[in-house]
DNA sequence: TCTGACTGTGAACGCAATGTGAACGACGGC
DNA sequence: GCCGTCGTTCACATTGCGTTCACAGTCAGA
């Protein structure tokens, strides 16, 4: 079954009160459970997603930690898992090995930071609390924008020029994507994968549909923010060149 | 005076093309400069706040890695400085050593990700990619550059002299490939499996219809940039044999 | 200078990629 | 159970663009 970490230290610092942090596997390695017990943070090990989900407390998981060294497949599978649903687990740190550094996805929204194993204590405690400051107090943007339209992660409102959107939950994903990743161009598949899911398994023409009720949804004059790359996939305004030239005039 | 890092690496990787990153102390730890040397960053070294506001690129700092270890008070001095102004600069990579941490001061804005000394050129690496991924000034683009040339691998997109190009798929493909490999003469039935596909069975004049097509776009200041080699095929800027420095602009 | 091979160039053709409207089916609310 | 919403899929229209061809221009060698 799953373990349970103290969550009621009683050294001199103010103890950790919050919910579990989820981590990954189950059992810990010894080091890791050691070195959080000690900190006085409050965990539970999972085995699993389905683990991660039905045992997750009532508030929610505070944050993650997974160890990536020895069940790498396991582990990135389940970052991904947490991290591309509605609501994204944060903060996540990653532990891996010096190894498994070429192999991570570090222009991917997988974790928010990660510690070189064999773990040092000290840096480990470093890293947790830093992280849980830079999270805790909006480093995460709940607001994504770009030019006329705005994105309200919160509330799950969109607005251009300040008129409300309304759009529909599939819509207002594919939007959320792109406009988090302004200029970059993907591919039909990446969208299903990234946008839909995983294991996803469907036309690519569902693209091509949503994007056209996106640009008729954001009104003839702002269609052209989504941009076709012929036979590459969409790109979401402008590209980011070093410099700042403007619209080109065509 | 400042040291300048090598912004336009000569290896066979893309060159990074972007503002310089600040590095403090001057001069830094030769480990670190190498190692974004090797990693093909831009860098300036400068010694004190008054440099680094003096020195400031045109478009401003692209980030800054400051070292703490030698020089524990200056650092932090400058972290608070170039952080506490209102408009402060990021992202902020900390080199300390071990017993530094428990100094940091982790709930505070003072940096966006550290990361221990000795360092790990790898570690290093996987910070800053990934700290420029996070603080969303974009992932460093992946750029092929040649003299005026410059194509953006993730917009799909070109431009000569700072001018957007408007290239089709085909005409991208077969620049890109020419422009990762100046001064490489290809023939035209190299060009044809490695630019349409190793199956590809075609004319041979697509080809040069293609090469019209791209020198017609590139304009005619820069339409020399492809040159014909009669019988062999073609070939993007200067020889190999030639003098080492890229074409001036004639 | 003549000749043949090689390359540049404009136009036309045809296909494949994309846009677009409509229909279908799943799902949830009333 | 009915109805509206929404995601998906299909069929068809449209457009972009890659390819080919014919011919003109250019170069190298005799």
């Amino acid at each position: 079954m799953s373990r349970y970490g103290r969550a009621d230290w009683a050294g001199g610092d103010p103890a950790h009160t919050m919910d579990p942090l989820l981590v990954y596997p189950n059992p810990p390695p010894p080091e890791l459970a050691q070195c959080l017990d000690l900190d006085g943070w409050a965990w539970k090990s999972v085995a699993d997603l389905d683990a991660a989900m039905s045992e997750e407390p009532g508030e929610g998981w505070s944050g993650a930690i997974v160890v990536a060294d020895t069940d790498p497949e396991g582990a990135f599978a389940l970052c991904r898992r947490l991290r591309k649903v509605e609501m994204p687990l944060q903060p996540l740190l990653l532990l891996v090995s010096d190894g498994q550094l070429p192999d991570l996805e570090l222009r991917d929204d997988l974790f928010d930071d990660f510690c070189l194993t064999p773990i040092k204590p000290a840096e480990l405690q470093a890293r947790i609390e830093h992280l849980f400051y830079r999270t805790g107090r909006g480093t995460r943007p709940e607001l994504v924008e770009y030019g006329p339209l705005a994105l309200n992660l919160e509330t799950y409102q969109a607005a251009v020029d300040g008129e409300p959107l309304d759009l529909t939950y599939m819509e207002y994903e594919l939007l959320k994507f792109l406009a988090a990743h302004p200029g970059k161009v993907f591919t039909r598949e990446t969208l299903l994968s990234r946008v839909w899911g995983y294991d996803y398994y469907g036309g690519a023409r569902t693209v091509d549909v949503h994007i056209r009720r996106l640009r008729a949804k954001l009104g003839e004059e702002h269609a052209g923010l989504i941009h076709t790359v012929r036979s590459v996939g969409y790109r979401f305004g402008q590209s980011r060149w070093g410099v700042q030239t403007p619209e080109p005039a065509r």
